[in-house]
DNA sequence: ACTACCCGCGAAACCGCTTTCACGGGTTCT
DNA sequence: AGAACCCGTGAAAGCGGTTTCGCGGGTAGT
């Protein structure tokens, strides 16, 4: 039932013929320690099999070596591999820094909600946000000074590091391969528009669109919500609006998936009639037939970048807002 | 730059006009102080908008109130959505009694990797362990008297508790139903053989189809590993071996997925020449068509009854496993 | 009425590491 | 040579709780 008693401090400078003291200095990596007296040190911790009790360790030094990643949203997020991705690329990098990850799902709500207090109580280094559909709190929580990075591009508060895919280079990638194919007409399905994911896919979209010199008309543009059954509707709807539509730009995959498959429920032919891309390059895109034509984002470096952000604050650099391209991927259905 | 300072017991206590081991009694629910002190150190509380420091609480009472959530294996884990919801579901019954989950992606290898020795440290209260590819380290960790859980069923160990899908009743009904929808001839894909979920998924569809009084033909059974491509190879195999087959089970709604494009690309129409059933019930059984009749399982259940059986451990009662039902969603691929 | 207990509670030690402070000795500057 | 520094180092004071120990007073036993 007892586990191994472990060695502390005390035992170790014993073992060194030093002080407590600096056993902590070497081992904090302090330079002003005699570098015989260091290696007098590390050895004993080999031989002893020394760990350090990072509880200890974090109550007098007032860091805990946790990162929290906060995941404003329900269950729900984690049915899209999309956060899970990246919420391990993020656990790698912190991992490798001798920083462990505290997962929090939980819609963070009010400025002084549960999670707001945590973050708030000094328990955590930093936070890593997820999916912020607010600003509020990391404004709130920028004034106590905690290290922050948000995943994904804040509505406002530009000045919080944070971590994005190029989302409106990816959508103008592929809604110039549609127009490259030849498609006249190319109607959008949006993401939720609440989202600035979504507002720069759409950004990207127009742009593409007003290079040909034309405006996109009324009802090309559809507001969707990530969801296959919202891919599915405004499919119809944009079919109902413009029967002559030959080009759709899905926000995600699984709304081009809903797309595709209501394309073909409807006799039309994809790529012939109409083509399709989406966007995410996720698995599915690759089990529709024909598999998607999409923009693949590299979910795992973004992860890791928010990693690597937040190690870049708790070593108090100077960070910039990272963001990761995009590449298109050509199969079937474009 | 400096958060508000946080009151600790010394302030508690004068303003209780009690001691701080009062304090600390009455925090941690000892019933033996009198109501009325009780009383009045939780108004101060209140008044004070004290909130314990979990650190130095950790450090003194050796409990840190911190259940790591272990993946035994790399990021690609969570390309699956499966793992990434019952780790919210843990998540959410471990925060409800006030445990943080601390999240680690890692392939564990060794009984004394980085992962091993962060268990063993006493860092964590308690360990749920994912996808776990040997029971070598748990049972090393359960010398130590560490509570554990994990979720799928362990190879041998069963004296650890777990908390499983009804793999065996789920690929039961499954095959069930494709003979009672007249099919003569039904092959399975099977997941990666090395798990037990795998194992117990082929032992279901054994079961039903002995109980048809035949066996399977060799070739019926191809072994997968629950990847899409898997899940296409195995089914135009199966359909070389077999070319009469007219079912199909596979172990996971991916490989599924996988078999119904293959079929439908070799010119077979389904469900009408051959029927396919998956497994899990995810979205992309919605996504293909037909969509996927499928196993669906309680992946949310399963991770909060991994979240129960730890708490319920921590608070020293005997635990038994916990086994979630299956259910049989029909669709149109069978 | 006297001893033996039991109970609620405060004093103080303690958890293991970090960090301030000051000291002794060696340099460097005038 | 004396003052002014600088350096490496150890002693000791925390960090903010938890827990042991023992005390004083009330209750029970005889």
């Amino acid at each position: 039932m007892v586990p191994a008693p472990r060695p502390t401090y005390t035992v170790i400078a014993k073992a060194a013929g030093v002080s407590e003291a600096t056993v902590s200095r070497v081992l904090n990596g302090d330079e002003s320690v005699h570098p015989d007296r260091a290696k007098r040190v590390h050895e004993a911790v080999d031989k002893l099999g020394y760990r350090k009790n990072r509880v200890a360790s974090a109550l007098a030094s007032g860091r805990s070596g946790l990162i929290a990643v906060v995941i404003d949203d329900d269950l729900s997020v984690f049915s899209d591999p999309f956060w899970g991705t990246v919420t391990s690329g993020v656990s790698r990098i912190l991992s490798e820094n001798g920083i462990h990850t505290v997962l929090m799902v939980s819609p963070v709500g009010s400025v002084d909600g549960g999670v707001a207090h945590y973050l708030k109580s000094g328990e955590v280094d930093g936070a890593i946000f997820f999916v912020l559909h607010s600003d509020a709190l990391v404004n709130n929580l920028k004034k106590s000074g905690l290290p922050m990075v948000i995943a994904g591009t804040p509505h406002s508060s530009l000045d919080i590091p944070f971590v994005d895919t190029d989302n409106f280079g990816g959508a103008y990638a592929a809604t110039k391969h549609l127009i490259n194919k030849g498609c006249q007409k190319i109607g959008i399905i949006t993401g939720d528009i609440g989202t600035t994911a979504a507002k720069q896919r759409l950004d990207g979209y127009l742009q593409a669109f007003r290079e040909t010199g034309r405006v996109p008309a009324k009802g090309l543009i559809c507001e969707g919500d990530y969801s296959l059954e919202s891919g599915m509707d405004n499919t119809r709807k944009l079919l109902a609006d413009h029967p002559d539509v030959d080009g759709i730009f899905a926000s995600n995959d699984l709304m081009a998936a809903g797309a595709v498959t209501v394309l073909q429920d409807m006799g039309k032919l994809v790529p012939e009639d109409i083509k399709v891309v989406g966007f995410d390059d996720a698995l599915i895109a690759q089990t529709t037939r024909p598999a998607l034509t999409t923009i693949r984002q590299d979910v795992v470096a973004l992860g890791e970048a928010a990693g690597r952000l937040m190690i870049a604050q708790l070593d108090g650099e100077d960070v910039q807002p990272f963001i990761t391209t995009t590449e298109l991927i050509i199969r079937g259905s474009a």
